[in-house]
DNA sequence: ATGCAAATGCGAATGATTCTTAATAATATT
DNA sequence: AATATTATTAAGAATCATTCGCATTTGCAT
């Protein structure tokens, strides 16, 4: 119960009621530090002893995302969604295709490459979505050894 | 039934049998030069005489996928996938969030992030996928005059 | 033309996500 | 502290996208 007041902060920030809920919800995005499913956040809170409907962890992921405090997207080859905190920091993700562990990286390589595209196309960027996939350091090793 | 012969090629070159249902897809997909969901091709497909099963439709796609002849990804905010064809040169696509259009771009700005990725985290990469959202020049005008 | 493996139709099954409604809990007010 | 107001939650049904199973058809090599 420690920085629970933080998560209060935030919540009042968005205009929402700080519940039992929702402060676990953001706790455990917080702790894990990685994109999760709705269903993953579900199974972690029921392991920390929360009682929670699935149900309830989608409406509280979209309220999330749709006052800004979280982010929703898919990744490649997923047919499911995952969530993660919008940090200070804009980060992005490397996917390994065969253990499928996810690397948060800090940074984004695209300012530039927006710029360029509104004055190309006119077009007013708001936001993107960037994936990297490949094989991570433990699996490359392992194909190289064939 | 022109250009059959160029698909006719294109399936074999992934061990494919050319059969009506591809080739229409194949069709498609080439001529529409965006993204589409398995729905849309369906009723494409319905609208130029061609019936087909939407099964059928999820299956073809599956295949070209798994042969690398197409690639699916999942725009941002919407829960199904999108389908396109791999074409020579490498593309991403700017989504309109306001009237959902999508303006396909050529060229990726991403090698030099991805040697740098290599570097720094021993990470092989296989691919990325990136979506730019925004307001297309049409909607950003109508936004601006607000 | 014949045979066989691959492809398809069609509906059922599955999986993810959203919706509905009644009950409950969080804040504001007294 | 009790009450009123309103947002939030549980539970399961409903919906939507996608995959599966199996009987039938089709493409293609011989
Ligand atoms: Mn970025
Ligand atoms: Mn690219
Ligand atoms: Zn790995
Ligand atoms: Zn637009």
């Amino acid at each position: 119960m420690a920085g629970n007041e933080h998560f209060r902060q935030l919540l009042k920030s968005g205009n929402l009621k700080s519940t039992k809920h929702r402060n676990a919800i953001l706790e455990a995005l917080e702790k894990n530090d990685v994109p999760l499913t709705a269903e993953e956040l579900y199974l972690h809170l029921k392991e920390d002893g929360v009682s929670i409907s699935l149900s309830t962890v989608y409406r509280i992921l979209e309220t999330l995302v749709e006052r800004n405090l979280a982010a929703r997207f898919n990744l490649p080859d997923e047919n499911k969604a995952v969530y993660e905190l919008k940090h200070d920091q804009h980060r992005h993700h490397l996917l390994c295709v065969k253990c499928r562990k996810l690397l948060p990286v800090d940074g984004c390589p695209l300012e530039a490459y927006e710029k360029l595209l509104e004055d190309r196309f006119g077009f007013t960027v708001k936001g993107h979505q960037l994936e990297v996939f490949g094989y991570c350091a433990d699996c490359s090793e392992k194909r190289d050894s064939k």
